[in-house]
DNA sequence: CTTAACTTTGCAACTTGGTTGCACAAAAAA
DNA sequence: TTTTTTGTGCAACCAAGTTGCAAAGTTAAG
């Protein structure tokens, strides 16, 4: 069973403020990776710096991840369970170029990558652009 | 033979200005894709609507093709001669997290990725991020 | 050659996303 | 209850990217 929104925030450590708590809850509802812009647009009154800061608690304390997908928007989703220990974005994004949406991939497998001689890697970035499956149906 | 700068920019039909000849031999000694702001540093007294403009012709032109690493900043490097005809900027960047360079790594290969059911993939962008070869001697 | 038409450039100004300082409110600790 | 810490609202700021407009430069037409 899903733990509460309120005890979510316990979890992670951070203190359940009513502000917090609406965050988190719209991120529950959204399927989608929403930038700092689009949350401001879900409140009536909205303070910016305010949401701004819930997110960066968030994203410190690792509830959400900041996805980067080529927008120049930096973009956040729920963190998948595992993100406890590793944190590593570690997954594929999707961005369909119809409805913009920018959608965590979380089924599909990494691939691996030959970098050439003396580059060491320590994590790869993958943005697909496309049409998303709604949007092709 | 290496065409001048000048006949590069003729060859793609943009006007061989003094301006767009400057902003070609920076491009072209320089390594590294580079920023607007990047660009406008390259100047003693630079104008960043002009070279914002530069950029852009070149875009459009095809001369060079712009790259999103995850900076949140925009960079630019030379297209490849086969930029031409697909001008799919199908190749992995590389992010150094040590010197912050953004290098073209022209020659890895794209890996192919499985996307779920309905999903089409268009175009995929890959960062590969960790130390590159100079940083790495 | 001279005027008209178009292109490029410089300058100022603006937009948007992201970010900070500061004072006040709220909550937790003493 | 008083002190200390934490969170919020507001204003203001910064950087990147972008645009309008007029002056300068170029090209084409008469």
């Amino acid at each position: 069973m899903q733990p509460s929104f309120e005890q979510q925030l316990i979890n992670k450590k951070v203190k359940p403020t009513a502000m917090r708590l609406l965050v988190l809850e719209i991120l529950n509802k959204e399927l989608n990776a929403i930038s700092l812009s689009d949350l401001v647009a879900k409140f009536e009154y909205a303070e910016k710096s305010t949401l701004f800061r819930t997110l960066k608690t968030f994203e410190e304390k690792r509830l959400i991840h900041r996805i980067d997908d080529g927008s120049g928007i930096v973009k956040y989703a729920l963190c998948n369970n595992e993100c406890d220990d590793i944190h590593e974005d570690e997954h594929i994004h999707f961005v369909c170029t119809q409805c913009k949406n920018t959608i965590c991939l979380n089924e599909v497998k990494l691939p691996t990558i030959e970098l050439p001689n003396n580059f060491t890697l320590k994590n790869l970035q993958i943005t697909a652009k496309g049409i998303c499956n709604k949007c092709n149906s």
